[in-house]
This record gives C-alpha cells, sequence and structure tokens, in this order.
DNA sequence: AAGTCGGGGTT
DNA sequence: AACCCAGACTT
C-alpha cells in the first residue's frame, strides 16, 4: 500500500520522529495550553455536532457568537428538527456557507426519525448524514464518542506535512488518515485529535509557524532542515472578478417586495431584494428596469437611489447599487419559481438576508 | 480533479 | 490585495 510504504519509508529515514514520545508532549502541551471553548465544556454529542458544523471553513473565533446564539434557541437536536428552515437561518445569517444550515436541518430531522434522536456513535453512520463529511464524522466519533477514528481537517494537514516533509504528490487523504491513525494508538483519540487541530491553530500556523514555542519542534523534519515555511507548498492563485450589481427595493405603500432564493446554489434559502448583474457600459438605472422586467414581468418607478455598497467575496467583488422604488401594486411575478412575500419595513429584521442586503437594509433611509 | 459555496480576520 | 479558515458537495 502506498501511504503505508510512505509511513515506514519516513520513519526509516528520519530516527529522530518517536511516535510514542511525540505523542506525550504534544497531549501534555494541549492539556496545558488548549483554549477554553464553549464546545469544550460538554460531552454532549449534540453540541459537538453544532460546533462541527459552525467550524466548516470558519474560525473559531467567527463561530463563538453564533454557538452560543444557537444553543439559546436550539439547545436539543429535538428542537431543531421541529423548527423551520427560515428560524435556523436567521441563526445562521452572516456565517456564511448557508447550505451547512440546511444540511443541518435535515441532518436534525434524520437523527429523529431514524435513530430515535440519538447522535449516531459511528463514522459509518454519521458519514451518510446531509452535511457531514469524513472529517465532521471522524471529529464527531473520535471528540463525543471516544471513538479511535482521525479528524483531518486544515490544520492537521499542516502539521503532518510540516512533521514528515510530505510532498504535495504525497499528500492524499489516505496518507493523512493513516499517519494520524498509527500516531494516535494509544492515545484517548478525543483529545488527540483535538491536540493535533489546537497545534496546528495555535503554533504551527499557515504563516510564519511559531517553532520556537512548538512543544514536539525536535519531531519535526521541516523545522530540523530550517524549511517550515516552505511547506505547505503554495497553492494556485484564483482571481477575483469584480462585478456591479443593482437592486430594487420596491415599495406599495408601506409594504416591501422580498423574494426566496432557490434552495440550492448561492445563497441557498435566504431572502433577498430582486435585481441583477449591469452589463458592461450600461447605467444602473437602465439595468435595474431591465432586471426587474425580466425576473419579475414588472415595471417600477425609481424614487431615490442608496448609498453604493462593496462586498467582497472569496471569488469575486461586487459593488452594489440599491434603488428605493415603488410599484403601482403588489403584483405577484407568475414568472418567478420561488416563494415571494410583501411584508411591513419592521418585518425585514425576521428574515434571512445575505450579508450585503442585511448592509443595504441598515444603511439606507426608508421613505 | 476542479468548481462552487461566505464572510471575517490576518499579514 | 492576497491569503487563510476544525469542508462538503456537485460535476
Amino acid at each position: 500500500m502506498h501511504s503505508k510504504k510512505i509511513i515506514m519509508r519516513k520513519r526509516a529515514e528520519y530516527k529522530s520522529f518517536q511516535s510514542s514520545r511525540f505523542r506525550k508532549v504534544l497531549l501534555s502541551w494541549y492539556k496545558a495550553q488548549k483554549r477554553d471553548l464553549p464546545w469544550r465544556k460538554t460531552k454532549d454529542p449534540y453540541k459537538i455536532l453544532i460546533s462541527e458544523i459552525m467550524l466548516q471553513q470558519t474560525q473559531v473565533e467567527t463561530v463563538i457568537p453564533y454557538y452560543k446564539a444557537w444553543m439559546k434557541k436550539f439547545n436539543t437536536i429535538k428542537k431543531l428538527a421541529t423548527a423551520s428552515l427560515d428560524e435556523a437561518l436567521m441563526l445562521w445569517e452572516g456565517m456564511g456557507y448557508y447550505s451547512r444550515a440546511r444540511n443541518l436541518h435535515l441532518t436534525a430531522q434524520e437523527i429523529e426519525k431514524n435513530y430515535n434522536g440519538k447522535i449516531p456513535d459511528s463514522f459509518e453512520n454519521l458519514i451518510h448524514l446531509p452535511g457531514i463529511g469524513k472529517y465532521t464524522a471522524g471529529a464527531i466519533a473520535s471528540i463525543a464518542f471516544n471513538k479511535p477514528v482521525p479528524a483531518i481537517d486544515a490544520n492537521v494537514r499542516r502539521v503532518l506535512t510540516r512533521l514528515l516533509c510530505l510532498s504535495p504528490s504525497s499528500s492524499k487523504d489516505k496518507t493523512f488518515w493513516e499517519l494520524a491513525l498509527n500516531l494516535m494508538v494509544t492515545a484517548s483519540p478525543s483529545e488527540f485529535n483535538q491536540a493535533m487541530m489546537e497545534i496546528g491553530a495555535l503554533v504551527c500556523i499557515a504563516k510564519n509557524p511559531r517553532c520556537p514555542n512548538c512543544p514536539v519542534r525536535s519531531h519535526c523534519n521541516a523545522y530540523l532542515k530550517g524549511m517550515q515555511n516552505r511547506y505547505p507548498a503554495i497553492r494556485k492563485p484564483k482571481k477575483v472578478e469584480e462585478i456591479e450589481v443593482v437592486l430594487g427595493i420596491i415599495f406599495n405603500d408601506t409594504m416591501v417586495y422580498i423574494q426566496k432564493r432557490p434552495p440550492q446554489g448561492l445563497f441557498a434559502g435566504l431572502w433577498e431584494f430582486p435585481g441583477g448583474k449591469v452589463e458592461p457600459g450600461e447605467r444602473p438605472e437602465k439595468a435595474l428596469h431591465r432586471e426587474l422586467k425580466e425576473e419579475l414581468g414588472e415595471k417600477v418607478r425609481i424614487i431615490s437611489n442608496g448609498k453604493a455598497i462593496r462586498h467582497k467575496y472569496t471569488r469575486f467583488k461586487v459593488l452594489l447599487y440599491p434603488f428605493i422604488c415603488s410599484a403601482q401594486k403588489r403584483f405577484s411575478p407568475g414568472s418567478r419559481k420561488g416563494e415571494f412575500r410583501w411584508i411591513l419595513q419592521k418585518e425585514l429584521k425576521n428574515y434571512p438576508f445575505p450579508t450585503a442586503n442585511r448592509k443595504i437594509i441598515q444603511s439606507l433611509r426608508f421613505p
């Protein structure tokens, strides 16, 4: 087996790497230095599950307030399973990757139905639930149930890559999995997996790792070669395109029009104001009329334009032009598939919006 | 294997 | 401005 060969070769190549000593030092460091995080005060599998979904591609400091607010409202899986998706999305607003909330809601309902409300304790059962992949299944099984399964996240990959000077060609999922499993052996899986992530988050960080403060630096081949900054290899740069977008906040008397986005794709399940991209060379006002005609089949009158908002995403930047508009009647856009509503201005706070829309809601002076 | 899916923090 | 983050899912 290829990855086994790597493990063997690495062990033979680097006599300094003694896994039992490494494990002991790592775990004692973790015990002394670990952060006091809300989800570390409990062994409730439901709370571990929520934290792990929130922590997908999201930093600890960002998650903490969302986690606390979530547990105030949904402190049991039954409460989540019987709530509406909109209620869950409200608590998720601003955290991004909104499909996580949808999948989490589905997972709660599935656990209620098929597992009598008990979170499954095995990797094999967990990984079949929506929104739970290899990392999260391993994290829940190990952290909540102390099952000997690795939890390979970006931290663990980086730590292992530096420890063993893994080349990009040997940086495969299977390699990391077997290396971690081998290193774990006698340790508590819960403690070991969290320790590996913690040292990646606090010491073996992506840029300028804090090697002088690292308790396992004498085991680290990248450090011993002075090459810690060359691991992991640099990724391909992604280009960021810039687009201009218009949107209409359409009033009829005191009521404002909002619509729901599809259950999949960008901002899945969130509410929004209608609008769309400005074409090259097009005036924003013209773009708004064109988009509303295409999307709603309606003509509106522009009352005023709000302050333009700049917003950055991972793959693109947007310049958002909001327009306050008025409609002759409370139209029902027959051409649209999704849900829509006419609501009072003060009700806007009860619907989950993308962050850029929320910024506009807060910055506008309504008529 | 490569794209899609957010937003905030760091450097 | 570029990079990063307790990844999952689709194509």
